[in-house]
DNA sequence: CAGTGTCCTAATGTTAACATTAAGACAATC
DNA sequence: GATTGTCTTAATGTTAACATTAGGACACTG
């Protein structure tokens, strides 16, 4: 690295990157449950913006798989089936297994540290929606530790997906949920240190199937076949 | 599937899509080569459309990799550096591996039989263009008989600057390309057929193999850690 | 002469008005 | 009575004008 890397690139974005994000808060709260409607005229009336801005971050969102769009019938909010979900399962399975096999290899000192960091924050987390939001962001450290430019890409393709599943069935077993993830991530930082590869995604891939196994509890999701 | 399931969905799409089309095959043919800037007014002026939709046709074609925007910058054709192509054959083999596990899995046989009339076609193809066309036309046969449609999505994100990288770097040696791949595809096909999941695995990599080593001979991306 | 500041220009970002379309209600027809 | 055709309406698709910005040329200053 030169110099100082502290900086951050300090990047310019413009409107419809704004609406992106505060559309996408809105949908985590709740405020759009899936299959709801983003009408256009609706969304940029609220924010005080023009449609123009509005449609290009529904355009944002519907890269992200947040949002569903079709010719002259609007956005709406995605909803997860059974398959949807082992879908995101063995995808997300695919990538995190190469992101791994990077970060053992040739992920630095300081990307594990800042990986662990997320990992701690886990302990401090009481509301679920916040325990949500650290578990996706340790996974965001994985990728990024990675130096996989276009694998981060894909796993930005599906990362608001896998948070809004998270959201919408925690409920189904929050003690279940909350109770083990902690110690889990301790596992995956101490593994990925180790440098062990094979630990590493053996452990990764249980943490997976626990996750999937524990919030697809009561419906026929856990049935299907998972590829590992 | 329901009474004729041969009747093609008759999707309407809007001009974005069209514009997208025209631009990206026109970024195919070398009209506008890698580093090219893609200026809205001149592509509304020449396809006689307003700038909306050549805005929108953009951001498709940054979806998939082939052009890159920034703030007040506006899009440029994307060069594929060393590093670039190493992040494009890793993630490829991570997607193509569950793909063809997926394909081995569940497929059906008529699925698997249009996979081999792909692959057929390729032996009917003169033209390093058209050969590269059905190169790329059989992977996407492949993530369709996987019956996966987030896998499918992830390889789209990735599949045109493949193309791209095919298309620009085919010189360095046409008769290494053209000689063995027809061959090569035909055994992908037999080892499909016969469902063997590791020996199919085993001959996807080995193909990937020979057409990024064949392909980056005289540079140094061979060099680098693959992961398989 | 290196560095800075100011202007200009050509592009993109944004807006609001206009055109087109899909879906539902309802009447006409067989 | 089920189907078809037409109309209405509320949304999106498209357009062209306006606002803002990045990059470069050039003069200015230490």
């Amino acid at each position: 690295m030169s110099e100082q890397s502290m900086v951050s690139p300090a990047r310019r974005r413009g409107l419809a990157d704004e609406v992106a994000d505060r559309i996408r808060e809105a949908i985590f709260t709740g405020a759009y449950p899936p299959g709801a409607q983003l009408r256009e005229v609706e969304l940029s009336g609220v924010m005080d913006v023009s449609r123009g801005p509005v449609r290009e971050g529904l355009r944002i969102l519907e890269r992200e798989g947040l949002v569903r769009c079709a010719w002259h019938r609007g956005a709406t909010v995605i909803t997860l089936s059974a398959a949807d979900v082992t879908e995101l399962h063995t995808l997300r399975g695919a990538l995190e297994d190469l992101a791994v096999r990077h970060v053992v290899d040739r992920a630095s000192d300081s990307d594990l540290d800042s990986l662990a960091k997320t990992a701690a924050a886990m302990e401090r987390a009481d509301d679920p929606h916040e325990m949500v939001r650290c578990d996706i962001a340790f996974h965001d450290a994985v990728f990024a530790a990675a130096g996989h430019q276009r694998l981060a890409e894909a796993w930005d393709a599906i990362r608001c997906q896998v948070h809004l599943f998270l959201l919408t069935r925690i409920n189904v077993s929050v003690e279940g949920y909350l109770g083990g993830i902690p110690r889990e991530h301790q596992e995956l930082v101490t593994a990925l240190r180790t440098r062990d590869a094979d630990a590493a995604l053996a452990l990764f891939a249980v943490h997976r199937h626990n996750a999937f196994d524990i919030l697809t509890a009561g419906t026929d999701e856990a049935s299907a076949p998972t590829h590992r």
